[in-house]
DNA sequence: AAATAGTCCAACCGCCAGCTG
DNA sequence: ACAGCTGGCGGTTGGACTATT
C-alpha cells in the first residue's frame, strides 16, 4: 500500500486564507518553484506540498490571466479538444495564462452545453443525430486564433501513459473519419516549438 | 421571504511516469 | 532490475453562489 503524500492528520484542508496565500507566495518569490514536498514545512503551512503546487499552479501564479474566456479561447479549445481529447494540461498549454483546471472546469460547465446545443456530441465531437441541424460555423468560422499555434513541447507529449491515454476517438478522427469535417479549420498546427 | 434546484469553481483524490539510489 | 519518492495529471467532489418556484 502505497503511503499518502503527507501527514494528512496534522494538515489543513480547504479553502486557502490570505494568510496562507501570502505565505506561500513569499516563499516562491524568494526560492522559486520546486520541491513542493518540503515547501510547507519551510514556508510555514499546515498543507499537503500537492496542495501548495495546486494553489499556486491555479490560483497565485502571477502570470494567470483569470476572468471570462473569450472566444478566440472557446474556439481554440474547442478545436483542442476534438483533436487531444481530455488532456487539459495539453490544452491549458495552448492558452497563455490558463490552468489545465480552469480549462476542464470551463469545459464541463460552458463547451459541452455549447456544443450540444449545436448538436455537437462534445465528447466525440460529431453530430448528434438527435438533436437539431447544428450551428458549426458559430466557432469554425470567423475566429482568427490561429493566432495562437498549437504547438506541444516534447516534455508535454511524452505524457501519452496509461492515465492519459484515453483520448477520446476524436483523435483518431483526425486521421481517418469524415466527421471530422465538422472542424474544418482544425489542421493547427502542432509542431514542436524551440 | 423561504425553499429548492442549478451552476460554477476551488480543492481533493488516486493513479501514473520519471527519477534516483 | 527494483523499490521508493516526487511531481504532474485527469476525474470528482463539496460548498458557495445564483436563479427559479
Amino acid at each position: 500500500m502505497r503511503k499518502p503524500c503527507c501527514d494528512k492528520e496534522d494538515m489543513n484542508k480547504g479553502s486557502w486564507s490570505q494568510q496562507e496565500d501570502q505565505k506561500l507566495i513569499d516563499y516562491i518569490k524568494k526560492h522559486g518553484e520546486g520541491h513542493w514536498r518540503n515547501i510547507p514545512k519551510a514556508a510555514g503551512l499546515l498543507r499537503c506540498g500537492k496542495s501548495c503546487r495546486l494553489r499556486w499552479i491555479n490560483y497565485l501564479r502571477p502570470d494567470l490571466k483569470r476572468g471570462n474566456f473569450g472566444e478566440d479561447e472557446e474556439d481554440l479549445i474547442i478545436k483542442l479538444h476534438a483533436l487531444l481529447g481530455n488532456r487539459w494540461s495539453l490544452i491549458a498549454g495552448r492558452l497563455p495564462g490558463r490552468t489545465d483546471n480552469e480549462v476542464k472546469n470551463y469545459w464541463n460547465s460552458h463547451l459541452t452545453k455549447k456544443l450540444k446545443s449545436m448538436g455537437i456530441d462534445p465528447n466525440h465531437h460529431r453530430l448528434s443525430h438527435y438533436l437539431s441541424p447544428p450551428r458549426i460555423h458559430e466557432f469554425s468560422q470567423g475566429t482568427t486564433s490561429s493566432a495562437m499555434k498549437v504547438q506541444p513541447s516534447h516534455q508535454q507529449m511524452k505524457s501519452g501513459g496509461s492515465g492519459s491515454n484515453q483520448v477520446s476517438d476524436a483523435g483518431s478522427c483526425v486521421d481517418h473519419d469524415s466527421s471530422c469535417k465538422l472542424l474544418p479549420d482544425l489542421n493547427v498546427d502542432l509542431a514542436v516549438n524551440s
